[in-house]
RNA sequence: GGGCGUUUAGCUCAGUUGGAAGAGCGCCUCCCUUACAAGGAGGAGGUCGGGGGAUCGAGACCCUCAACGCCCACCA
């Protein structure tokens, strides 16, 4: 039953109980009763479990809980679960750290590993499997953090429906769409260049790469002539790249190099005879107009060699140090195979950096440098948790297929609803500057591997084009430790037997089926169909490129239709000079200290106060307004309910004041629940605060002595109605944003949660509002500040007697106030009769006050 | 190099069909008023980034410039 308002009203403790009372009543439980158009369903971005969630966090997950709570006022039976990223890098990276260990694949499983309390100086290598257990250890315990966090922020997530993206279900759902992919030919594999993360040892994707401004310097560099022409003078910023250079390039136009075309130089050093060619690409202002091409040293590189069919003479290795050569057995070919080998040998095994300065002396010494280095600063592709530029290495990856489909996934773009609609264009430029497949292959230990083995031969050579596949039932398979169908563990790696695909798959892979892997494709079919496609993916702008996209290809592939319906974008949390506030900044605030401080209503009433899509500021000035709020409608409630007796329907709202506080209310519903469809939770916030300020102020203290019972029972009749109405509508428009104190306040009066009860609608006013003049509200508040101002201005109290009141205004809004001129003359304590009115152009409002001395 | 966004009071930001510049914080003054002193009432403070233009009328529409932020880019 409901209860009564305590004595003191406060904020403390609400959400320990009421987080406890949701959890026991099952609240924000999806119960599978509605179809699919009575279900909205929202696939929440699992975090990133590397640490701790910040501040950046709690501010978009309560954009999304705001529209989650929303829609389940509406009547949507709403299926909202939560999940955990924690497969992938990351993770492997804070285990590496957190343990001292780190993984070497070519040992064996210790079962009685236990790492040490504190890491030590030196890594402990482990097993892969022993390192994959210590993921998972770890992740768990981060895990429990955060739903703790989550939890205490009010987040109503059905938590009986979390999932991780290494667990289980993951690894089937993620296994089971490569497969699928496969089968249709949507995936494949190929021996090619890819962007190499050196320290990590791992090939990266286009989507993971970020440019970062370097220091370099152009080196102008002398090759050979032949045929009798003159040597020709190149620049580069990678000069030790001259032994894998291939070819040289320039303009088709480039009158300079036109009858070079055809014709051969050598390369200094090394006496390789390597063609000028043509290709329009190469850029005559850029340098001498003439660039080098090697294997590989950027991916303009990569695109000659494709296009101009041009051998690979690969010397950067996987670990970022030049390979040794055998210049008289390998493809290289020189005029001086000895001078060469000499040559090449002061290089052979040192890192790029190592090797640029050697061969920059050697160049030197040998008269091929023309000048000096000359410096500048240039963008350098990263990986972007890397810390050393990438190199570019052939290998053999798995991707999917996404270049040929461009256009059909920009048109999916469209089909979507962004909010705000401008972040369409970040996807659109995204798909538009597409230059490769998707990569989702890693060289790494903590992923979901490939269901693949690939059979052996019998001269032991390992055939790649027949791979094995298991059927979806078996799935999930770790190729690494189990068989395929039809061979024993023995014949693992053995002529005649089979290997596994080594390589685990890229994080996105996974998350890029987060819907389907919510939904239950392919496992619950019931709850698929309730459930897919979903309503609403929110996330951050920065991964448009890859979660969004990734998530897009998978359902256009698989469904052949959007993954969901809207996609909300939320902007990133700035400090106060404006930065992005991220880890590697060190300027991270952690919450938990905020929702304790302030309490979690406060931070949520900050975190919606953030329009979607736009970057919002970290203040802590918002969240002592939203304490402020928070107060207010515990106070606000218990004065109103005290009044009115909390009972609505039992009275008409017969006064003119009354009716005109509900117009107001009836055009804030209607601003509201707009702004909500539109998923402009941040303008409902600010209408609904807005209204009720002016709700507390003004026609609180109007209505205040006729509610009390001064003057004929109708009138006070009229007021409690209306209070208590308002008070009802006021408290389930907060609800979505401040879900504990208006919960709290509802228990006060009403039966059932204030999360599970209907959105107010302009129905349920309609008789009290209907046709009522909304400016008598607005008059008599005008009025009353007015005498309040007088008493102001004089230093009087507030409870000063007024004496006579003068007011001149229009006639129109003359009338409206006679209509409220008791209540302007109660809460004004003005003597009765002492207020006239005279028509005049606008308002304009004399008082005069008692004498001090009378009070 | 291309694109997107932002620019309104000292600070954080509203201002949705163009119609007399707003809120909160901070600051100043006053008030213990039985819902609220973690409060209430009132006040000061802005040529709405600059410059053009269409309009009776622009913070809002068009053009242009600038600053800041972000996204994308084949960066020799």
């Amino acid at each position: 039953m409901a209860a009564t308002p305590p004595e003191k009203p406060t904020l403390d403790g609400l959400e320990e109980r009421w987080s406890a009372r949701w959890d026991e009543a099952g609240t924000y439980r999806f119960d599978r009763a509605q179809p699919r158009e009575g279900v909205y369903s929202i696939d929440t971005p699992p975090p990133t479990v590397s640490g701790s969630l910040h501040v950046g966090h709690v501010f978009s997950y309560t954009h999304t809980d705001a529209v989650a709570r929303y829609k389940r006022m509406r009547g949507f039976d709403v299926f909202y679960p939560m999940g955990w990223d924690d497969n992938g890098l990351p993770t492997e990276r804070r285990v590496q750290n957190y343990y001292g260990v780190r993984c070497d694949p070519t040992l064996h499983y210790d079962p009685d590993f236990r790492p040490p309390d504190k890491p030590g100086k030196q890594e402990i290598a482990i097993s892969r499997r022993n390192f994959v257990e210590l993921c998972g250890i770890l992740v768990e315990e981060d895990e429990k953090k955060f739903e703790e966090l989550w939890r205490h922020l009010g987040l109503s997530v059905d938590w009986s429906m979390t999932y991780t993206t290494i667990g289980e279900r993951a690894r089937r759902a993620a296994q089971r769409g490569f497969l699928r992919l496969l089968a249709r030919g949507r995936a494949y594999q190929r021996v090619a260049p890819t962007l190499w993360d050196v320290d990590f040892g791992t090939a990266v994707s286009q989507a993971e790469l970020e440019d970062r401004e370097l220091p370099g310097a152009y080196h102008a560099i002398r090759f050979a002539g032949t045929d009798g022409q003159d040597d020709l003078v190149i620049e580069t910023t990678r000069p030790e790249l001259i032994p894998a250079c291939v070819a040289l390039v320039a303009h088709p136009d480039d009158a300079r190099y036109r009858d070079r075309f055809g014709h051969e130089v050598r390369t200094p050093l090394f006496g390789v005879r390597v063609p000028v060619l043509a290709h329009d690409l190469a850029d005559p202002a850029k340098g001498s107009g003439i660039a080098m091409i090697c294997t590989f040293g950027d991916t303009t590189d990569v695109t000659w060699w494709r296009e101009l069919n041009l051998p690979v003479r690969a010397v950067v290795e996987r670990d970022g140090r030049l390979r040794t050569l055998d210049w008289g057995r390998d493809e290289w070919t020189s005029d001086d195979p000895t001078a060469a080998q000499r040559n090449y040998d002061e290089l052979a095994g040192r890192t790029t950096k190592q090797a640029q300065k050697r061969i920059v002396d050697m160049l030197r010494e040998s008269g091929d440098l023309v000048a000096e280095p000359k410096p500048i600063t240039h963008p350098v592709k990263f990986y972007e948790r890397g810390e050393r530029p990438l190199e570019i290495v052939t290998s053999r990856q798995w991707f999917i297929n996404t270049l040929d489909e461009r256009d059909a996934l920009l048109r999916r773009g469209s089909e979507l609803r962004w909010h705000p609609p401008h972040m369409e264009a970040r996807y659109r430029a995204w798909v538009e500057g597409l230059n490769g497949d998707w990569l989702i292959s890693r060289q790494r230990y903590f992923g979901i591997p490939f269901p693949v083995w690939y059979p052996v031969r019998a001269d032991g050579t390992v055939d790649h084009d027949a791979p094995i596949v298991p059927e979806e039932s078996a799935l999930p398979v770790d190729p690494s430790s189990e068989p395929p169908a039809g061979y024993t563990e023995e014949q693992r790696g053995k002529p005649d037997g089979f290997v596994g695909d080594p390589d685990v798959m890229d994080t996105w892979a996974t998350s890029s089926l987060t819907p389907e892997l919510v939904s239950g494709w392919e496992e619950d079919p019931d709850l698929f169909a309730r459930t897919f496609p979903m309503d609403l993916r929110p996330q951050a702008h920065e991964i448009i490129r890859t979660w969004l996209f990734s998530t897009v290809v998978r359902a256009h592939y698989e469904f052949d239709a959007l993954p969901w319906r809207d996609v909300a974008i939320s902007g990133w949390v700035l400090d106060p000079d404006r930065k992005k506030m991220s880890k590697s900044k060190g300027n991270v605030v952690t919450p938990m200290d905020h929702l304790q401080k302030f309490g979690s209503d406060a931070v949520r009433y900050w975190a919606a106060s953030g329009r979607p899509g736009v970057d919002t500021a970290f203040d802590e000035g918002q969240m002592k307004v939203g304490r402020r709020l928070a107060i207010k409608i515990l106070n606000a409630s218990k004065f109103t309910l005290g009044v009115s007796g909390g009972r609505t329907g039992t009275a008409d709202v017969s006064r003119a004041l009354d009716r005109a506080m509900l117009a107001q209310l009836r055009e804030l519903v209607t601003d509201a629940t707009d702004a909500f469809e539109g998923y402009d939770y941040a303008r409902a916030l600010e209408r609904t605060e807005r209204f009720f300020w002016s709700f507390c102020d003004d026609y609180l203290e109007l209505v205040k002595g006729r509610a009390y019972g001064s003057g004929d029972a109708g009138g006070s009749a009229s007021a409690q109605e209306a209070l208590a109405t308002g008070l009802s509508v006021v408290q389930r428009l907060f609800a979505p944003f401040l879900p504990f104190v208006t919960e709290e306040v509802w228990s006060w009066w009403q039966d059932g949660s204030v999360h599970r009860s209907a959105w107010p609608t302009v129905d349920e006013l309609g008789g009290a509002s209907g046709g009522a003049d909304a400016s008598v509200f607005d008059v008599a508040a005008d009025v009353l500040g007015a005498i309040r101002k007088a008493k102001s201005d004089q230093r009087r109290s507030l409870r000063t007697p007024v004496t006579r009141v003068v007011v001149r205004d229009t006639d129109s809004r003359l009338a409206a106030l006679a209509q409220a001129v008791d209540d302007v003359c109660e809460a004004g304590n003005v003597a009765s009769g002492a207020l006239v009115t005279e028509a005049g152009e606008e308002l304009t409002v004399e008082v005069e006050l008692a004498p001090p001395e009378e009070q």
